[in-house]
DNA sequence: ATTAATAATAGGAATTATTACTGTTTATTT
DNA sequence: AAATAAACAGTAATAATTCCTATTATTAAT
């Protein structure tokens, strides 16, 4: 992969923010410094980046949101404000489970709680 | 919520498969019974049947997938034939844990572990 | 049983998120 | 400096879903 200025541009704007953003909040983001940078760009930067793993895709609903935290984690997601916390609850035993009890070879796990967070109380 | 053909009939095709159907392919089935049922109408009902509690929507990345299993359970996603299937992994503990752990109100848990089933090798 | 009220419908237009296409630009290699 | 091809901007296309409107069907009240 060639170096570009438009992919090390979006890869510093998913590193300086915890609120896993949207592409297009990330195109906002990256207009402030190149003014007619594209979202097709953006959105190609995005698949190459998390394919290289360099971040991660999580999913909020139906909508694609990025990370730049690529350990594994879950997510807290609240369906007031929206807001989506990083935190840590799944064992790595999980992971041996299912693979044996299952047969099944795990690549990936994705966790989302949903509910009400405590700046709602 | 009164009576309706149209969802009794999407309601039951949700009930006979255990393969997690989009709403396209609901349509389709519905239209062997119902020739001139409409899109728009499988999708009002998808949403009235998930906010009642009768049916769950779950997203496979960012298509949603409905499921008449409501009762708590996690999923088991392979990255190459697409099947998903229902297993049970997450102990009622963790609800409590992040209740407790992060004040945070749990309403719902959604696990998808995704990699390669039994049938690939 | 008829009628009145309105929830639900069919069909299509609109919206949103994302990907694909194309001619031009730019990073790297020679 | 010239050649090569990856990446780009701009725009068109696609896919999933929601919205709109005139009509139909279910339910409740007569």
């Amino acid at each position: 992969m060639r170096f570009s200025h438009q992919r090390e541009t979006i890869r510093e704007i998913i590193s300086s923010t915890n609120i896993h953003p949207t592409a297009d909040w990330i195109f906002q983001q990256a207009k402030h410094k190149i003014p007619n940078i594209s979202l097709g760009t953006v959105y190609r930067n995005l698949r190459q980046l998390a394919a290289d793993g360099a971040i991660r895709t999580i999913y909020d609903g139906s909508v694609a949101r990025y990370d730049w935290n690529i350990e594994p984690h879950d997510h807290l997601k609240c369906r007031i404000c929206g807001d989506i916390v990083d935190i840590h609850v799944l064992s790595d035993g999980i992971h041996n489970k299912v693979q044996k009890q299952y047969k099944f070879e795990v690549d990936d796990v994705e966790m989302n709680i949903i509910g009400i967070c405590k700046k709602h109380k």
